[in-house]
DNA sequence: TCAATCCGTATC
DNA sequence: ATACGGATTGAC
């Protein structure tokens, strides 16, 4: 009945437009990149108040109704056309500020995206029953801390970085926080000299499991003035506190603002500092279109608003050495005599030669340094960390006997197991590597790099007996364990914390790790180690971490000497000879072959832009369409000019009506 | 000469 | 996706 078209001309001809800015700009909620512009509609009289800027609003486009925010109210149009009317506004609850347009307008235009998809990234769904309930801090109050601040008197810089803080300047720093470091307080206290100057904050960690741990350090340092935002929370509680944050910052009340990936994007009034815990940690990563990362959303944010930024981790990215290396952040260390005092003894066991001397070690398939680590730490009543591999996670087959990584007869490829029970296949073509022979020792026999969290619990505990092992991984993460001798096996990222730190740690399975085929894989071994090596005691209280690697390897002797940086500069050196981001800016193209094909003959590259491929990516054998990847490769000034080139190549391909999808990335985090 | 139909293009 | 405008076609 509403499409009969004289009931919609006598409808329209009741509606009269807003007297005061009867215009409103609105972002409308289409995919097609070749409509990422604003669309002028009136405002009509009854709405006239509800329409304000930032509401949702749901407008007629192309002949459907679909979703929209007003971005702002105008006098007039420059649209030579008649416009339509706003068809309704859905809440009246103004949930897109003006900072976060920028900012999301910035992020579409650095990562060749539309501001509807960035959108969709940092506004969350609306919940109606959330708007109306009463809004709270999330944050309980909690008695100030004695001296806020104190530790960072620990690091170089430190102390001014806060004064910056709370003077109301923009510091902006990369921060390698020592072993043992209480670092949710540490970032609470930065938090809190924002506040202190008058100044809201956004801190975003990797996930729920260190929010809940910097929301009580908050508690702490600014009682009362937190809001946590996490996916974990459930939509309602989720929006619940969105909008909250965004009534706080359209009253002018700064808060800490923290949260996993999507809260960078959220309200917070007068920002003073953008902060992101742990960088390398790939959680950062947002895998929706248009794929912006957490750690370069804070950046920009932070230098929209005049804010401060803060890149902190226990170690250190590529791309955060960049920030150092270009003068843009200043670093904050501890100095080395620092940094060896609270750090832990590591030894590294080169091959498995010594492995077994001990029938107790051999049953573990542990080496004999390791299983004396942990038997030393056991026998005075601390805690043992073991770190493996999650489950599940395969990079790679190797030749059961040497090791070396086993390779595909017909192309060289890299070899893995597709799934659980089946046979190794070649990941570059697919082969299935009946045939195998290795091919430095000739042998036949084939070895999966990677044993799960469970069997190495098994295996451990009857190394032990009478231990208790305790396990946290993806089913069931632990917070913390007691301070008591026992086994704790975690995979990367759910290591649990131990109050008073554990007595040893053990770093199992690492070549798995470091014959990855992976741009990062030192970098990311590395980030890993450093978290276990961290949570252990100083070596001046016996802690001993024990990895499994060749002492000559660059992670191997980072971790060794506890320096991120030394790490960091190299691998940046590195990256900067190869070409590889974060010295480049760098843009994969990926789709069926004609639609990359044409992406790349309407782009109207920047000057020096060299276009590697098109190649075929390594398929899935599941008689799926092929794809292929290009990658486009500029120099990093010419990062935008690239985007934009993509950006409206998509849109003449949507405008078009290509059939066939092709994927943007820019800085794709897996290059290789 | 006009209406029905097709195709391309804009979408307010 | 849908709607509209201009071009095209076919019948009088």
């Amino acid at each position: 009945m509403a499409n009969r078209p004289a009931v919609r001309r006598r409808r329209s001809a009741e509606r009269t437009p807003a007297d005061e800015f009867p215009v409103a700009r609105v972002a409308v909620d289409v995919p097609l990149p070749h409509l990422d512009r604003p669309f002028d509609y009136l405002v009509p009289a009854e709405h006239a108040d509800a329409a304000q800027p930032g509401v949702r609003a749901r407008v007629r486009f192309a002949g459907q109704l679909v979703d929209g925010f007003v971005l702002e109210r105008v006098g007039s149009s420059d649209h030579a056309g008649r416009l339509a009317y706003l068809e309704r506004v859905t809440s009246s609850e103004r949930v897109l500020t003006p900072e976060t347009l920028r900012l999301a307008r910035a992020v579409a235009d650095r990562y060749a995206g539309t501001l509807a998809d960035v959108l969709r990234l940092a506004v969350p769904p609306r919940h109606a029953k959330a708007e109306s309930e009463p809004a709270q801090a999330t944050s309980p109050g909690g008695r100030a801390a004695d001296v806020p601040g104190a530790a960072w008197s620990d690091y170089v810089a430190g102390p001014a970085y806060l004064a910056a803080l709370r003077e109301g300047r923009a510091p902006r720093a990369v921060a390698a926080l020592l072993p043992g470091e209480d670092w949710p307080a540490r970032l609470a206290e930065a938090a809190a000299a924002a506040l202190a100057g008058g100044r809201g904050a956004v801190l975003v960690v990797p996930d729920a499991r260190d929010l809940d741990r910097l929301e009580s350090a908050i508690a702490t340092t600014a009682p009362g003035r937190c809001v946590a935002l996490s996916a974990a929370l459930g939509p309602a509680e989720r929006y619940r506190r969105f909008v909250r944050a965004g009534r706080a910052a359209r009253a002018e009340e700064p808060l800490a603002l923290i949260g996993t990936r999507a809260a960078m994007f959220a309200p917070v009034a007068r920002l003073g500092l953008a902060g992101i815990w742990d960088d390398g940690d790939d959680l950062h990563a947002e895998p929706r279109a248009p794929y912006p990362h957490a750690r370069e959303v804070l950046l920009t944010r932070a230098q929209l608003a005049g804010a401060g930024a803060l890149v902190a981790g226990h170690s250190r990215t590529a791309e955060a050495q960049l920030l150092l290396a270009a003068g843009w952040a200043r670093e904050i260390a501890a100095d080395r005599r620092t940094v060896r005092a609270r750090a832990p003894r590591v030894t590294p066991i080169g091959d498995d030669a010594q492995l077994a001397r001990d029938p107790a070690a051999a049953q573990a398939r542990l080496p004999s340094v390791a299983w004396r680590a942990a038997r030393d730490a056991l026998a005075a009543g601390a805690p043992v960390l073991v770190q493996v591999p999650r489950r599940g996670y395969l990079p790679s087959v190797h030749c059961a006997d040497c090791r070396q990584p086993a390779r595909c007869s017909s192309c060289s490829g890299p070899l893995a197991l597709a799934g659980a029970s089946s046979a190794a296949a070649c990941r570059w073509c697919g082969h299935v590597a009946v045939d195998f022979a290795c091919a430095r020792c000739g042998q036949r026999r084939l070895r999966a790099s990677v044993v799960g969290a469970r069997r190495t619990a098994e295996e451990l505990g009857r190394a032990f007996p009478g231990t208790p092992v305790r396990t946290s991984g993806r089913d069931g993460v632990l917070a913390a364990v007691p301070p008591e001798a026992a086994l704790v096996i975690a995979t990367p990222g759910a290591e649990p914390l131990a109050a008073g730190g554990y007595g040893a740690a053990l770093l199992l399975d690492t070549w798995a790790l470091l014959t990855r085929t992976d741009l990062r894989a030192g970098e990311e071994a590395l980030r890993r180690w450093l978290a276990v090596a961290c949570l252990v005691r100083p070596a001046s209280d016996g802690g001993h971490v024990v990895v499994v690697a060749d002492g000559g390897l660059a992670p191997v002797q980072a971790l060794l000497r506890f320096d991120p940086a030394w790490h960091a500069e190299r691998e940046l050196a590195e990256r900067s000879s190869l070409g590889f981001p974060p010295a480049v800016r760098m843009a994969s193209l990926t789709g069926a072959p004609d639609a990359v094909g044409e992406l790349l003959s309407v782009a109207e590259l920047p000057d020096g832009a060299d276009v590697l491929g098109p190649v075929p990516l390594p398929g899935r054998d599941d008689g799926e369409e092929s794809l292929e990847r290009a990658l486009v490769r500029v120099r990093r000034g010419a990062g935008p000019a690239l985007a934009a080139a993509l950006h409206a190549a998509s849109g003449v391909r949507s405008a078009r009506k290509a059939r066939t999808p092709a994927r943007v990335q820019i800085d794709p985090l897996d290059l290789l």
